[in-house]
DNA sequence: TCGGCGTGAGTAATCACTCACCTGTCCGAT
DNA sequence: ATCGGACAGGTGAGTGATTACTCACGCCGA
């Protein structure tokens, strides 16, 4: 096979990626070490010289997996307002929406570890939405907050961290059903649907409609555009 | 094993109760052939006996679960109204979300099917989205026009039949985070948790504030109550 | 020449699936 | 009544293929 020479922390890394193709796209039970040391193109021996088994395997990608998003973290910095919200909240629609239809492997690949840990053990998931909850939680509650003072949104529920969740839940479901090469669920006018995600998602945490008009039809700013935004899942 | 005798049908409804939980539980390259046999308490020759594969047993299983829910369809049969389609959310909400911690096992596998077809190729959902879509679309359509006549609701974009999937989305996903034995996420407020995703989703969908929570402080009428809405997943 | 990268032919276990055979029950011929 | 045999449901010990994982050895740069 590779009868190339490399360092042992490169061939990690190459031997990481290529499984992590392999258990996105058939899960963990689905996937054998073979297949994996043929995407990978060494020999199955190497492989474990690198990974003690299979499960290590697996484990050391989920760890990996849950590293936080720089991109992400740079958003986190704005400060609270309503357009903080509506950008946060865009960007999340946004990434996701077009990770399912792009050729952004990367992300697809995400969901599905994610996906499959919540029909396995969870715990995987669980960090991620641990993750993701602290960083997010002071932002957003924050701009929602202002949000309700400036007028923007009425005060909806006394639990405004649950609102971004069932954002998220929104979002992921819909890359969900677009995930396989035909999609589950065709949607009317599907050009538009990212715009129809996040008014919906906006309502639904009780943004006004003027206040999401206005911001919707905003350009984003360049640098907030290619938006990696809620990265991390 | 098992010595009992039995009629063909019967035997072959047990397997295919068993292999779901099965299925269910560790995917399809994760079940073998010998735990199905195990869990409905027969040999594997008896299992080919009635199944010519692993594979077909797996179909059979899928075939199955497309079918109706009846309760589902009187449920369709309200005059459109906001009443009709408060009802129909709460339904479906209550549904998915005492499945999750209720030991509704039936419809927790009915999750896990459609969320492993997601990740396979997506036949699977797209005939249940499909069937879900045939039967809710008048009914939701109607109903959400009625309230925008009546001023319950502000018509939002052009496509009403997303906004219910929108809607499912969230739910769905709600429910998937709350699937494994320790949930995925834990949500602030929990035992109001119901209540929260209901008003989350009818103001996505452009009920406004007042409608809202005149509907749902209303009691559900009994017959609606052990309500199996928004079944077929 | 030594140590680490890399291989490919193993191995025991497990996989989906088969087959020869057992056992009870029905039923017509005696 | 009672044989007897056809036939159903049911079993458990197989089958070859595939699995995760190992190991003895080859190769090449320092």
């Amino acid at each position: 096979m590779n009868t190339l020479r490399m360092t042992s922390d490169l061939r990690r890394e190459l031997i990481l990626a290529a499984a992590k193709r392999c258990f996105a796209r058939t899960g963990f039970a689905g996937t054998t070490t073979k297949s994996i040391a043929a995407a990978a193109s060494i020999s199955e021996g190497l492989l474990f010289k690198h990974f003690p088994s299979k499960s290590a395997l697996y484990a050391a990608i989920l760890a990996e997996e849950c590293e936080a998003d720089p991109a992400l973290v740079t958003l986190l910095g704005l400060p609270p307002s309503t357009e903080t919200l509506v950008v946060l909240i865009r960007g999340m629609v946004g990434h996701f929406l077009q990770a399912s239809d792009a050729p952004d492997e990367e992300e697809a690949q995400r969901l599905r570890l994610m996906v499959i840990s919540h029909l396995d053990d969870g715990e995987f998931s669980r960090l991620l939405y641990d993750k993701i909850g602290e960083l997010i939680a002071p932002v957003f509650t924050a701009s929602l907050q202002r949000a309700v003072e400036t007028g923007d949104a009425s005060k909806v529920g006394r639990e405004p961290l649950n609102l971004f969740w069932f954002a998220h839940h929104t979002v992921l479901m819909t890359m969900l059903t677009r995930l396989p090469v035909v999609p589950c669920l065709s949607y009317a006018d599907a050009p538009d649907l990212e715009r129809q995600v996040c008014e919906f998602i906006l309502r639904g945490i009780g943004l006004n409609e003027t206040a999401i008009a206005s911001h919707l039809d905003r350009e984003l700013s360049p640098e907030l555009m290619p938006l990696k935004a809620a990265e991390s899942a």
